[in-house]
DNA sequence: TATGAATGAGGCTTCATTCAT
DNA sequence: AATGAATGAAGCCTCATTCAT
């Protein structure tokens, strides 16, 4: 149970909190979730400002519904025929790469909203992240060092589990800085279309995990 | 003249000035701009509340004032001695990149409040950020253009002028995330030393800098 | 029947109402009236909210259950063995005080909380009040008349009548005040401990019956 | 200062405070501290809510004010020719009661308004007293001590120390029962006219203080 | 020009009461 | 009758901005 959530047993509470998720992932299509006020929730989802707090304690229990929302969707898509086709068998691993960049792409303009808003908020408010998001970072590190250990003649990059993890930090800040702040942020600094870039992240990934990595010399 | 600033050619209105800017770094490495008042920025400079308003039209207009900043001491970086060594020739390119990668970590150490206030505001007010960022783009894809060109023997990267470009954006997010948010954010993926971290980065960026990129198949 | 309640004629109502008067009573001990709100009374009665409305037309409703309650328990008190011991015969006028100033001080400290719900209510919605109190001064009024005339040789007030009425006004503020709030409000002025304080109210109480009143000279 | 008030050094800094202070004493007179909101407040003193802000923390900075105002005029009344007759020499100790409990009750008919609310949070708000009361307490029993002392001859009580104390403490709620709450609360036990009410409390008092206290026997 | 007092919209939250189930 | 979800008025407080001095 999302933190500072109230139980919601009976099928019309249930209801209100279905609403006011909706109403929620509505309003971060437009903006910044503090800049969307309990009223504002509460008018979005057809609802008095008094039945918002029955549900949620406080205006931050909607922050966990957001990591919430954002599972659900990644979860969504990892079951889904494209998110399962990743690990296409003998097709390589800049193939396979190029299926993971390009899922993750695609996942930033389905859902970038909620991961706009999980990044932000896993920031600014950790103690309010509730276990999905640390659930959401061990399984796709799982999936990655499954994903190395499918393609043992490529890879040569010396620790497996250093490079699961590595590999996970690029796929996230790396798409996501372009995919949804563009050319504003660091974004800016490329002049590119999309696919280059994509191409050019699949390059640095593929560049990672096949070059032997010489002990540091200092 | 950063967009909402209100000119100040007087000796006096500068040294106004002067006392805000420094009011508010101060108070950014303590906390996160938009809970910093106009009042707090106001007696932290010594000043009254309605003096701001004579120098900074509202509060957004301090948020040029982040960037500026943030250029400010990026300039004064890489102006000094160990900016500078950045290019020991002969080194070899992964001494290089240890070289820029540890450069960049120092900053963020240092001035990780600004940092993070850029990157924040880059994105949730594009349209305040004025030149400065794109200044500093461009200049820093340039550095990287040169570095590029120092390493002939080494670098297989087809073309240079995108390589230079990735090689900015691999520098910002990646080093900044860990950096600036630890253990929050994705930064929890990460189960190792910083050491080791940046190691990774380096062998990610050399290995994208060395590895041929192949064209896409379709 | 207290004004705004609702007739309960039927057991199971009947338990309804006792059940609410429990919770009540049980949270006076811990808080103020009015930081008691409808739901906590509800849940403490595990009760619905909806069906303490079917019982109490408003929250006001249970300002008059407070005096019936203080009444029931000043009623338990006196017909228990220590409120009845309070006339012994020939033991003096001063014994007889000191009984009833104890049995006064014994009440405040096990239903202090009725006595401090009581009092405050009195003042601040004297509409509220009900007949129980009325009647309870009332008669406790007669029980000071007849103690008054049990002592005819050492009583020298000269209105019997106006006597009884001021000696329970005497019973009812003074212990109370330092009773309930002990070194808060006026209690504060007093540095004795309880023994002291409470052989002085005796002597007022004895100075007060056995002065002979001269008329006012003015 | 009153705690949680905030410095109002400049003129009309003053002047608002003033505003408030009186405004609130206006509003005292006819309803309950607490039913009187920040918004009554500011519209009564004619600001705004943000006014009231700048010069009381929050609403709990009022309730030290009541206690000023109470002492003030408590002050002002006993540097009025009335408070000052009340020791004419050679009268009598009961013609001095009369002249204070007269007092008393003419402050209460004057100030009742203060009076009570202040009783009330002494109560209700121990913590938020401040100093002016304990100081009134003391100075008062300060007082009765030197009355005590102006009829060595009459006054027959054995501790002196002792009987100051009580003496204020009777002063204290006796009249302010019945003169604040008149019918409602205890005072609906007292079926008398004031002159017979205030002429028993003289009795009371002058009874306790010249009647000699025996030991208590056990 | 500098000052800081004043403004008031707007945000969060509570809770007595109503009402659909 | 009982339940508890829903309502919305009302309270407290903040702070960007304006304006009189």
């Amino acid at each position: 149970m999302s933190q500072g959530a109230k139980p919601a047993s009976q099928a019309r509470s249930r209801q209100t909190r279905d609403k006011l998720v909706t109403a929620l992932e509505r309003l971060l299509q437009e903006r910044d979730f503090d800049s969307i006020s309990i009223s504002d929730l509460a008018s979005e989802a057809g609802l008095a400002v008094g039945t918002v707090y029955r549900r949620f304690e406080n205006k931050d229990a909607f922050i966990p519904v957001i990591f919430e929302l954002y599972r659900t969707r990644l979860d969504a898509r990892m079951a889904s025929p494209e998110g399962q086709a990743v690990l296409e068998p003998g097709a390589g691993l800049k193939a396979g790469l190029r299926q993971i960049v390009g899922n993750a792409w695609a996942f930033i303009q389905t859902d970038g909203h909620l991961i706009r808003a999980a990044h932000l908020y896993a920031r600014l408010r950790p103690d309010l992240v509730g276990e999905d998001w640390s659930d959401l970072l061990d399984q796709s590190i799982e999936g990655a060092r499954r994903m190395i250990e499918s393609f043992p003649d490529e890879i040569r990059v010396s620790d497996k589990d250093i490079a699961a993890q590595i590999f996970i930090y690029l796929l996230n800040p790396l798409p996501v800085e372009k995919g949804l702040y563009g050319d504003d942020g660091v974004g800016a600094a490329l002049n590119m279309d999309d696919e280059t870039f994509l191409a050019a992240l699949v390059d640095t990934m593929y560049g990672y995990l096949t070059t032997p990595s010489e002990p540091a010399a200092e």
